[in-house]
DNA sequence: GCCAACGTTGGC
DNA sequence: GCCAACGTTGGC
């Protein structure tokens, strides 16, 4: 899941424990959060930042739901063609868990096989949710040599 | 701050 | 249903 550190950061997310994703207004990404389980494992990445990547990792507490700030007038990600009855944006709430020692950069993630076919290397790549593996999790979490 | 790349909107 | 125009994302 990227963030942009200036608007929302993992330290952010540290000192809350846990925060409601909101503000996702992409139907791919959507999808993506509609499909995640409690449990499922997250990375944390920084954004329109000098040296975006990685920079820790965070824990999918609960399954997707509506989005309330769909529906707040007064919140940037009001969405007028939006309703109660048929909501159209979901959000999921996710846990802090872990900060890694040193940010693993997109550059160091564009060298690495494990990440040729992620999205999240790929040139204008807007996608602000994007799946991730169970290898691209062990290669970045893994001690390094 | 620039601008390429992209998703969405809306006129036709 | 096409596609130009627009707004936004995000690396640099």
């Amino acid at each position: 899941m990227k963030t942009e550190p200036d608007a929302f950061s993992l330290e952010d997310l540290r000192q809350r424990g846990r925060e409601p994703w909101e503000g996702i207004r992409n139907y791919q990404a959507r999808n993506f959060l509609r499909g995640m389980r409690i449990g499922d494992g997250v990375f944390i990445y920084h954004s329109r930042v000098a040296a975006p990547g990685i920079v820790g990792t965070a824990e999918v507490v609960t399954t997707a739901y509506p989005d309330p700030t769909q529906f707040d007038p007064q919140s940037k990600y009001y969405d007028a063609a939006s309703s109660l009855a048929r909501p159209r944006w979901d959000l999921v709430d996710v846990a802090y868990r872990h900060t890694l020692a040193k940010p693993f950069p997109l550059e160091r993630l564009r060298a690495l096989p494990e990440f040729a076919d992620s999205p999240l290397v790929r040139k204008g790549n807007r996608l602000s949710i994007v799946p991730i593996t169970a290898n691209q999790w062990d290669r970045v979490l893994q001690p390094a040599r």
